[in-house]
DNA sequence: CTCATTTTGGGACATTTGGCCCTACAAGAA
DNA sequence: TTCTTGTAGGGCCAAATGTCCCAAAATGAG
C-alpha cells in the first residue's frame, strides 16, 4: 500500500511493467524516526531516495548559525538531495526531520539495478529530475521579482504545509527575509 | 571544429562512441542572428538545443513591463530553455539575444533519435539536467542568504561575463534588487 | 500535572532599499 | 560625421527591512 504510494511518486503519469514493480517493493524498507533527526549531514554522501509516509522535513545548509532551508518535504512527497544523490558527491546541506517520521528509503545501488533492468526506470529518474529542475526555477524567479508579502501568500497557497509545520524563524529564511518581516507581513492581515 | 565544442560540452567527460559524435555533427545547423533577436518567445514550444559559439544571450520572464532574467548565456555555452524543450511545453519566458550571435543548433526530434541510437547519449542529457538544478539550487541559497552586495561580488567573481555584457537594470534584476540598489553597490568600492 | 525551554509577536531605532527625477555619457543609425 | 535614442549614475525623500530587545504564549520533558 505505502510501497504503491512511493512507486506512483517515481512512476508518475509514465508506462510501467508488473515486473518493475514487484522489484521496486522489495528494496523499499522503512524507518522511522524520532522529531530532529539528521538523515543527512553536509559533507556526507547521500545514498537514498526516501518517500514520507508520514512526518515533515527540510534541507537546509547552516549559515552564521542561521538555519537556510531551501526544501521542505511533506507526507507523500519524495524526498531526496539531487546532487547528492544522482551524482554521489558530498552534499552541500543536511536534511532533517522536523517532526517524528515515517520513511520509506530505496538505496542508490538498487536504483541503479533498477535502471540497468527497465530501461523505462530511468525515465522516472529524469521526470524527477526535470521537476525538481523546474521547481528551483520557479522559486528563483520568485525571489527576484514579487515582494516578500507576495511571496508569503504564494506559499500559502501552493505549499500549506510549510506555513502550518515549520518555525516562523525556518519559513521567514526560506522566503528570503527576516523573523521580524514575516511577523510584520502577518500582522496586516 | 565549432561542432566538437558544442559536442564536448554535452559530452563532458562522458564516454563516447566515434559513431555518436560523427551522427551528431550531421544534425548540427549554424544560425546567426542580429542583436536583440527573440529566439523563443514565451508560449511557444522550445524545439532546439544551442550552442553559443559568439555572442551573448539571456531567458527572462516579463513582469509589469520589467524584464527578470533568470538565466544568462556567454560563448562556448549550452543554451537551452529546461522545461520548454524536455518536457515539449509552453515556455514561460523568452529567450533573447543581447549581441549577434553565432549558434549552433541540433532539433528535438534529433535529439531523440541519438538518444534512441546510442544509450549513452541520453546520459549526457541527465548530465547537462543535473548541472541546472544544482545551479539553480544554489542560485536560491544566494537570494535568500547573502545580501545584495556580496551577490553582486559573487557575480562578479563566477560569472564576469554577465557584468560585462548585460546592462545594469538587468543585472540588477537578475539579483533580485533595483537598479538605484546595484548603482550604490557600485558606488561604494 | 508542573516546570524549563523554546517560540512568537511586537516596540524602538538605525539602516537599507525603492521610486522618481534629472543630467551626463555612450551607442547605434543615417 | 551628426543626430537620436537609450543607458548610467546620483540626489532626494518615503517606505520597507533588519537588529536588538522583552514579555507572553506555546511546547515538550519528566
Amino acid at each position: 500500500m505505502e510501497n504503491e504510494d512511493f512507486f506512483n511518486s517515481l512512476a508518475g503519469t509514465n508506462k510501467t511493467s508488473y515486473e518493475l514493480r514487484a522489484q521496486f517493493y522489495k528494496m523499499v524498507e522503512k524507518e522511522i524516526h524520532p522529531r530532529h533527526t539528521t538523515i543527512l549531514s553536509s559533507g556526507q554522501i547521500c545514498n537514498h531516495i526516501w518517500f514520507i509516509i508520514k512526518g515533515f522535513a527540510m534541507a537546509y545548509i547552516e549559515k552564521e548559525d542561521r538555519k537556510i532551508p531551501y526544501q521542505f518535504w511533506n507526507e507523500n512527497q519524495i524526498m531526496v538531495p539531487v546532487n547528492s544523490f544522482f551524482k554521489q558527491l558530498p552534499a552541500d546541506g543536511c536534511v532533517q526531520l522536523l517532526e517524528k517520521s515515517t520513511l520509506l528509503a530505496i538505496s542508490f545501488s538498487n536504483i541503479q539495478k533498477l535502471i540497468e533492468a527497465f530501461p523505462e526506470f530511468n525515465q522516472f529518474m529524469c521526470s524527477l529530475l526535470l521537476n525538481l529542475q523546474y521547481s528551483s526555477e520557479r522559486r528563483v524567479f520568485h525571489l527576484t521579482s514579487i515582494d516578500p508579502g507576495e511571496r508569503y501568500a504564494l506559499l500559502l497557497k501552493e505549499s500549506p504545509f510549510i506555513i502550518r509545520k515549520a518555525p516562523v524563524e525556518l519559513i521567514s529564511a526560506y522566503l528570503g527575509v527576516s523573523r521580524k518581516t514575516l511577523n510584520r507581513i502577518r500582522a496586516k492581515k
